[in-house]
DNA sequence: CTTCATTATGTAGTAAATTTACAAAGATAC
DNA sequence: GTATCTTTGTAAATTTACTACATAATGAAG
């Protein structure tokens, strides 16, 4: 792709930035994105209550070269089927709305961290936790599941994967660590008291620290190495998934580094503990 | 959606009963498609090598109104053509294309399953959710991290949740359960032996069963209501990440489902939860 | 092989849509 | 309060697409 990946994305990104009638145009845009494609600059602009050099303008201004090129980008964007702008949950929602919405957020999270990834920090982890003699996964409520997914994840590469929720052991086992012993924090907030303190013990050791949080958090000051997740605030009622899903997502990543790194070779190791479940199931007819 | 799936397709299956000037448009057309639906009218024209009124003609023989609208309806094809493909991670790959593929096979699940999700089951499963005196989130390996997570979001309605890893427990469970009770078994394959057992049992007794899993499956069979998951086998090597994803945005539907039934009186009660949360962190600066 | 009918294609004019140039209104700084 | 810069709209120019009609090509029948 050579511009932009999707453009109602873009635009509800800046929809601050932009100057009263623009706004007016983004807001007719965002509401009827199908419709916007089919309609002519007139009806368009009559839709926002606006003149129709507005709307050429505003094109102009998100990179097109006027106004059928803009809807051709549009189109282009919607094509994939999601609603690239994140939709919160109402009430008013039923069975046929609202699970769309929470796939689209979902979708659309992925799609946002999948363009800001922090490659540099992942390829440090990644060689950190292919050197490291132990690895310790750490996380707390929701992160606590996320942690017991890296554990599932890692310990097939005969790298000793410990986890805990217990913040005490977290605790204990951070101040008895030394060189080789790696600990990853995983928190969506970075600010849960008990697992920075557990990182700030950690940090006082000669044991590696890596975190998959918020940059700028607490815990991610407290960290070597910091991932770091792009999170959107505002679409995260009562349950953070979305970034959870990041997060999940990240660890794969991680883990998959960490095979290739061991090299073809490692395969076979890999077909072994997939095959050691075979007699747990029942055959595929 | 209402036409065809792929407009190129069409246009070179007909590509015979064309007459001179409409076969001279899509050659043109297929020869540089991305281009055609850059063009104006008399430049595809001049391309191909007819005059102005055979492409429009040729635009209304393919369900177009008009030209506009067919460039639309190529644009909208072309995209929707190029995404949907899953990427398998191969040992050449480094850190600038390993992840990206990862985040794209990760989309791409949540893309289909979305597109074919079962609404009637997560409807039912929603209303048995909510109607449950006790629900008990049952998985093996990869999926006892879902159901854990499952648990986290679960509680938070009020609804008695549990959850257990060890085999022998979720027999037991299972064996002793009555009316009211309800069974969410997580599966990926939904063959784990020791699962679909454990299925069977709670059959046996008053209690509901529902199931997150393959359809056609043993525990799917073992299940009075199974939330079909579809999975992609081929883009799976070793960990099976994509269907995990989905079945945890799944469960986050049915937890929306469920705050929805409660309806908005029951906001308050989740913002006590989230708030109780408070204290544990470092206040953002 | 001509003639008529039918279909295919192009020409030219018209209507519509888009863009540009410019002017008025509004905001901002001095 | 004036000057300057920005924003927005009006109107004209230009480009684009469509329609009606005319001409050419094709094919069948006599």
């Amino acid at each position: 792709m050579t511009s932009e990946p999707n453009l109602l994305a873009v635009i509800q990104r800046q929809l601050g930035d932009l100057n009263k009638s623009e706004a007016k145009v983004a807001n007719a845009i965002l509401k009827a994105p199908e419709e916007a494609t089919r309609s002519s600059i007139a009806s368009l602009a009559a839709a926002a209550g606006v003149s129709e050099p507005s709307v050429n303008r505003f094109c102009k201004r998100f990179g097109a070269t006027g106004f059928p090129d803009f809807k051709l980008q549009l189109a282009t964007s919607l094509a994939s089927g999601v609603k690239y702008v994140s939709r919160a949950v109402e009430f008013s929602d039923d069975i046929n709305t609202f699970p769309s919405k929470l796939f689209d957020n979902a979708i659309n999270a992925l799609l946002t961290a999948k363009e800001e990834l922090p490659l540099k920090a992942i390829a440090q982890a990644v060689d950190q936790i292919a050197q490291a003699r132990r690895v310790y996964f750490f996380g707390l409520g929701t992160s606590a599941a996320v942690a017991r997914d890296a554990e599932h994840k890692f310990f097939r590469f005969n790298v000793p994967v410990f986890t805990h929720e217990d913040p005490l052991m977290q605790r204990m086992l951070a101040a008895s660590a030394g060189v080789g012993d790696l600990f990853f924090f995983i928190s969506h907030t970075g600010r849960t008291k008990v697992l920075v303190e557990a990182a700030e013990i950690a940090r006082q050791t000669e044991a590696t620290v890596v975190s998959l949080t918020a940059e700028g958090s607490p815990l991610a000051d407290n960290s070597h190495c910091c991932i770091n997740v792009k999170v959107e605030e505002d679409t995260e009622q009562y349950l953070p998934m979305t970034s959870r899903l990041v997060q999940l997502v990240i660890l794969d990543v991680l883990a998959t580094g960490v095979t290739l790194r061991r090299g073809e070779g490692f395969t076979p190791h890999l077909a072994r503990i997939k095959d050691s479940l075979k007699d747990t199931r029942f055959p595929t007819s």
